[in-house]
DNA sequence: CTACGGCTTCAAGTGAACGTGAAGTCAAGA
DNA sequence: TCTTGACTTCACGTTCACTTGAAGCCGTAG
């Protein structure tokens, strides 16, 4: 099983050929061998791959693994990297857990309440603008 | 104050007159009254606004939010509409902070982890292809 | 008169992570 | 030989919630 074709990676890692392709020209695999204008892996790319699969479950962009790796070939990315990009990633993490409580009790609060029109409910009148600081207009950033 | 531009319900509703517009032409809002072409409010757009606030931070989708004040005007919606979709929303959240937990676990595994080459790290070896289950194979969706 | 600010419309752009389709190459099998 | 299947590149499509740009109307202030 030395060398593979891409179809035969992407089922091993349980993607699709055009994700490896993706990933390839997203620098987030090295630009693999050709064979007659085909694309040829060893096993090393499965690894690679393995860790690919962590980064994006612990809520890496894939711009941000292109970084992770970038400069390492299939074997071995820099631990010190990795270790500096985990904290900041897991500060995020808490965050996005925490937007997800605040949405959470907000829903419960919601269903508990059960005023007949929203309109009036204090839940909504609560949100209605969130405290504008002052100064000078400044329209709000996407979010 | 009865009478409103686009212009100065945007900025009591935080947000920019594009969005005001936007929400329009999504059907988040119903067709505003015209005087000479521009849009005239009274304060009712601004509970509506409150709604639609509360609705995106509870996580409802603009569709989600159009299908919620669907054949109502700016004067309520339908409570037991809102508590149907409140209730599927908060599972959806529910699952959302798994994920987040989940990430969470997993960075703060790495972290302490500190193995030297994430190649061949047990993380990395645990989240190789998550269990395909048998039969014809079905490349996987996206997610 | 001219400039200005705010309004209108429609169309297209943004970013993320791929998916999809066209058009073509290539080797193996009936 | 013809077909099948897997591969190639390139470019455009998808979803979401908007934003931005172009081109133009309208009232007012100088």
């Amino acid at each position: 099983m030395g060398e593979m074709t891409i179809g035969e990676v992407a089922a091993h890692a349980g993607l699709r050929a055009s994700t490896v392709r993706y990933y390839e020209a997203a620098g987030v695999l090295p630009p693999a061998a050709r064979v007659g204008g085909q694309r040829r892996y060893d096993e090393a790319v499965l690894a690679r791959l393995a860790v690919v699969r962590l980064a994006r479950e612990v809520g890496f962009s894939i711009a941000e693994i292109r970084d992770l790796v970038d400069g390492f070939d299939t074997t071995g990315i820099a631990p010190e990297r990795w270790q500096e990009m985990a904290r900041r990633k897991l500060a995020e993490v808490e965050a996005l857990a925490q937007r997800a409580e605040r949405m959470r009790l907000l829903l419960e609060a919601s269903l508990a309440c059960g005023c007949l029109t929203l309109d009036t409910c204090q839940l909504v009148l609560d949100s209605r603008v969130p405290a504008q600081p002052a100064g000078p207009a400044s329209p709000p950033q996407a979010g």
